[in-house]
DNA sequence: CTTCAGATGCTCT
DNA sequence: GAGCATCTGAAGA
């Protein structure tokens, strides 16, 4: 029962990103806390994933956030439209970090439904409901999370990680059972032998 | 339910 | 100038 603090962010990236499933992240808007449960993470690794921004430790200035301390946000924008959210792991130096692909709301769906669809959860249609929080893009719009985050750190704040709602003063909420999968990573068709890496964990309900 | 085209802007070469 | 760790709405099955 705690705050994720920066010990958590430190050791197999891989197994960090598995790690997270079933914590939650918590974003906090005019004092409201939103807290989500993790569903579905992916892995990336600098020195040797040429699905990672950071491959072959090869910096730049939009990847420099992944070559910082561990603990801190990673978020860019993609297809020109989207942001994405990363937790940047492991001691400086070594570009690691896992994306955030898939949130299921815990409290404070109000009004992540409403910067996700502009509307009330009621008036959610079962297409919006099945893919509310399914995807990088739709996580960080649902959170109102945008390029202001990159670089922030995730221990201090108004965007952090918890391993329960009790830790921000809420109820502890009733966990559905899940079921781990691992599988192959989405949208790196790019990156050769590394779309094989089994670097992609999610929950499923039952 | 599924597939598919198009949107859109930043980053790196 | 090319390509991108994506999403949406429209159209078809």
């Amino acid at each position: 029962m705690a705050i994720l603090c920066r010990e958590f962010y430190i050791g197999d990236t891989v197994e960090i990103s598995r790690n997270l499933l079933g914590k939650y992240l918590v974003r906090i808007i005019d004092g409201q806390p939103l807290v989500c449960r993790i569903t579905e993470t992916e892995a990336y690794v600098g020195s040797i994933d040429k699905a990672c921004h950071a491959y072959g430790y090869h910096k730049t200035p939009r990847n420099a956030p992944l070559f910082g301390p561990p603990g801190y946000a990673y978020v860019y924008l993609i297809y020109g439209m989207h942001c994405c959210l990363n937790f940047v792991t492991n001691p400086e130096g070594e570009p690691e970090a896992v994306l955030l692909r898939g949130l299921e709301p815990v409290y404070g769906t109000q009004a992540i439904a409403r910067a996700r669809f502009g509307c009330s959860p009621d008036r959610m249609s079962a297409y919006q409901r099945k893919n509310f929080l399914n995807g990088p893009g739709k996580c960080c719009k649902g959170l109102s999370i945008d390029r202001s985050f990159n670089q922030i750190d995730l221990t201090v704040g108004n965007l952090f990680l918890c391993t329960s709602p009790v830790d921000v003063g809420l109820p502890e909420a009733e966990v559905p059972h899940y079921t781990v999968h691992t599988g192959k990573r989405i949208g790196i068709d790019y990156a050769e032998e590394a779309v094989d890496f089994p670097w992609r964990f999610w929950l499923e309900k039952g």
